[in-house]
DNA sequence: AATGAATGAGCCTTCATTCAT
DNA sequence: CATGAATGAAGGCTCATTCAT
């Protein structure tokens, strides 16, 4: 399996830092290459095309998110809480490594639309797990049954979203771990029975 | 002044439709010249270079958005109520332009860093207005007095937002301003007091 | 129309000569470009790219040999003087340009298939006055009525290609038109009544 | 010897099926490698380089015709036999492998013109022999006395070439070995004395 | 002998911008 | 004011060959 290569890896890492620090447009292959300490055609036994290492990038982390969120939600806890645990996690894998979170806020939304929807069928898979904590709540008796899901899962992933992004444009000089309390309180009194 | 030449809104139009028709990276300074009816060199007698004419769409359309806001600040009714004509506004301005709807949700997202900082400059003028609202609705005691502000200002429009790209991405297939009253009362729930 | 500004002719002209003397493969469209005097990307505003440059080269000089072609099958003379000055004319041609003569040779042939097959579509309208001729030579009593056209056809190109190409291999180093009289024997032996 | 050992002919196989199948500029090594069955750095141990495998494809095969040739010359015939015999033998190698056909009529020409005089220098083998049976012709006062030999050559050669490429080019459609008499034919009236 | 992962040089084409008319 | 022909920099990808195992 390709993406058990050490070299797999290897070169997803350099793409994240290379676009961080270059900017998506000025990220050429053969920069990534450098990077990773590979020739350039060595990418190409890993990757199909430029734009399958940017996927394969989002992919990538983006499953960090929902296994993390995945753990979150066998957790025998309210729905409160899991949604309070899920914006943390978020924030706190973005906090981490400021150039994942300039990547992913920032540089891969100049994509080209192809790119993008393919990336949204990607975070599909996390938003799906989103639809559950709301789900749960809703039938526990913790969130109002008459909010619409699709309103609910986009006024979540949409706030959380735009306060990460606008933490990543005031270039990380706050706290964005710290935020959570506030946006999980703003979030949790629109969704609550 | 230049912008008030029948040639500076034709280049503008033209801009709009070309870039929802082909994309972003599809629209070449020679199809919005075609489309406009000027030759080439006719674009640098207006604009400074192809992003200042991407800015100056931007910033014309935002006007628009900008201006129906002052005129509902004026009114004399509830916070709720502003907040509701605000999304409302919002949805019916891009619901009555796909071209325009395309272009600022999902085309113009793909221009480089530089451009997004320039657009989140004009949008900051509309974010204020927002601001407005919330402080207004605080001070009256509508709103939740210890919500954040720069917080609340990022979920609602962070939703407004999330909600009309979904729209978009699902090509227009549901009606966006008949959404109007449940994403209201969604955030309205979460900034009452 | 292209084909008549100057900077067309300038650059299939460019074209034969870079050809001819770095060899098809090592025919780079900037070198082409810079012996022509123009821009790369000039080169693109009169070609579609780079095939098309190589099909208008043999485009151009075919007409040529088909032109005077044309002429000589005007003239009231025997079939047998038209195949001798049909012959003659192809080595004039080619004996007075040795670039092109390279070019047609030699460098063309390794062009890819589908390029071949392009150029095999333009000789053709050549082959069809030849085929003319030896109509003309058979309804008059002049060549042997039993021959088959298509296998004389190609006994006459056959011939006159493989000596030109051998002529070639050998740098040129005898009188190819001097052999006009020679060839002519032959071929019109295997063709006479 | 090298030529003897299983994987040598077994490479020079699969080069043939590779070339005629995906064409001469789409026959990579590693294809060739693959459809011969071993690894891409075995062809190395048996050739020299991507060149020296198509020319080798070009002797090994010529040698049949060659081959051939000589056991007609042998033969106690008349010169005029023997030049049938050539264009039957000809026909006949190639009619029976149209993979051979295709590579030896289309593919190989597109290559450079290094390999080409190559393959020149092994055709002068196979031609040599032809110059034979003319001068024998010559000699025993079959063949017209006042013809070039190398012209002779030109012109045999020439019409069989370009007789079985335009056979290859309409894919075989109709019976190439078939056409024997009647090339035999026009050639042998060109030469006769 | 055999493997196959790794190498890295090389090139066609696009398109924003200029400037002579 | 308006034109549009000309410019030229820039980069993703292929594939013959090598060499450590």
């Amino acid at each position: 399996m390709k993406k058990d290569k050490p070299k797999y890896k290897q070169i997803i890492d350099a793409a994240i830092i290379v676009i961080a620090e270059n900017g998506y447009h000025q990220s050429q292959v053969s920069k990534i290459a450098k990077q990773a300490g590979v020739a350039d055609g060595t990418i190409y036994l890993y990757f199909k095309n430029k734009e399958d290492i940017l996927i394969s990038v989002f992919e990538e982390k983006m499953e960090m998110f929902a296994e993390n969120l995945k753990v979150i939600l066998k957790e025998n806890t309210t729905s409160s809480e899991k949604l309070f645990k899920m914006i943390e996690n978020h924030f706190n894998v973005l906090a981490e490594d400021h150039h994942l979170a300039t990547v992913t806020q920032l540089e891969l939304r100049q994509s080209n639309l192809a790119l993008r929807l393919r990336i949204n069928e990607i975070l599909k898979n996390y938003l799906v797990l989103l639809d559950t904590i709301l789900k749960e709540g809703i039938e526990n008796g913790e969130f109002d049954p008459t909010i619409d899901i699709r309103l609910a899962r986009q006024m979540v992933f949409g706030t959380i979203d735009e306060t990460t992004t606008t933490w990543v444009m005031n270039e990380y000089k706050y706290d964005l771990v710290a935020l959570t309390d506030k946006v999980h309180r703003l979030l949790f009194k629109g969704l609550k029975a």
